[in-house]
DNA sequence: AACATATAAATTGCATATCAATTTTAGATA
DNA sequence: TATCTAAAATTGATATGCAATTTATATGTT
């Protein structure tokens, strides 16, 4: 609340990660202000936040884009989400009372009832939770912000991929994941967690080849409430 | 290069990291738009990007100021460098080549002598350059960004701790750390990481009582190139 | 028609000036 | 001394202007 570059920023972010912007695409200054109905100048404040967090790259005296990750950096967000989640994994085990413990079953319950009734969609969205679920556990909000940013990134690199591949097995993971933590096999959940990202990460075929080039207005109209129809 | 907001993100950021912006200090737009003779557009980007960076809280309508963490986020911080660390070390431990290995050795090596020679500060600086250098290391700029942005927020617990510890046990820990990554010990060698930044948060007496209010203005000047002495 | 080039238009980056809303400061009052 | 009030300062945001640079367009040449 309050800012609004902080809210436009939000708006492009959540763009982003539902694919209606991709990487690669221009956001104007002008065209951002006249959609929003602001000035350039917040507009600028959102750019450099949206930079700030990987998802856009500004470009001296030529403006912001969608970023377009490589697959080295794919590679990197990934061995950093893997980090980031064996610390948690480490400091989980054991130490997690009742409620958490119970909170991560539901959610692996839930995602595995999505999967049975084929809710692709869902169990997908439940899939991504069940990470976020985990370090939220872990009562570190700096570890919670990281972790998040990286998530963010990785919406912008299933943009980039082709092909989809078997999320069965990934789905399953962590199901085996929660039950090594509680089991205090905390070793065993590490690897299992470097191992989760790797197969996520082999999944990825990047196609630097085609690239629609969709208009920013056009992606963002409907982000923007109707009242504002400039 | 290129931007002027960076460039001043930057510079506050180095006063920040010396101690001479002090946790708490008002930054106030109109006396650094004067100070580094930019516009107050310009100085807002740089306090966006200072606060997206855990240095600067801005709040509405007051104004930003020098982040004061608690010791809450203090332990968080530490977790978070462990985390980070101990996937650093998990990765280079056996996948070093010999030039990174003569590298941290190298480096321990400045550090003892510095020790030695009682050079506090300099001892103090190799030893923050001790971790940077092994995070280098891995050749992962997303994990790299992550820790240095974390090592950043540190400089600013230590603006706020009394009492200083037995530097001499920290420092050795990173002899030891690298002769067990290198013998392959990885348990080992994360179990370290962890009570090394354990004991410096040990050390961390946090007074929240005293705080002398430098005023921004004072504490900048000397960053500002001679020429703009408006 | 393909290519190079010169010209025009659009865009970025920054400065200045203005304004309402809010906060801070200073002063007057009890 | 404490409290309330009015003035000053600060923030958040807008509008406009301008130089530098980039992008697009039109022109001319091979």
């Amino acid at each position: 609340m309050g800012n609004r570059s902080d809210e436009i920023s939000k708006i492009v972010t959540r763009a982003i990660i539902s694919k209606d912007l991709l990487p690669g695409c221009k956001l104007s200054e002008q065209t951002l202000a006249d959609l929003f109905d602001v000035s350039r100048a917040v507009v600028r404040q959102a750019l450099i936040r949206l930079s700030d967090d990987g998802l856009v790259t500004m470009e001296r005296n030529k403006g912001a884009f969608v970023s377009r990750p490589s697959f080295r950096e794919a590679v990197e967000i990934y061995d950093a989400l893997t980090m980031l989640e064996q610390g948690v994994a480490a400091q989980l085990s054991g130490r997690l009372d009742a409620r958490g413990w119970s909170e991560l079953r539901q959610h692996v319950e839930r995602q595995n009832k999505a999967v049975e009734d084929k809710n692709d969609e869902l169990a997908d969205q439940l899939g991504s939770g069940f990470h976020e679920v985990l370090v939220r556990l872990s009562r570190n909000t700096v570890v919670q912000q990281m972790h998040a940013q990286l998530i963010r990134r990785t919406a912008l690199l299933r943009s980039l991929v082709s092909s989809r591949f078997d999320y069965c097995g990934l789905l399953h993971d962590h199901e085996v994941l929660v039950d090594l933590l509680e089991e205090g096999k905390v070793t065993e959940a590490q690897k299992l967690i470097a191992t989760h990202h790797n197969d996520v990460v082999k999944g990825y075929l990047m196609d630097d080849t085609s690239q629609l080039e969709i208009n920013a207005r056009e992606a963002l109209e409907r982000y923007v409430s109707k009242q504002n129809a400039a």
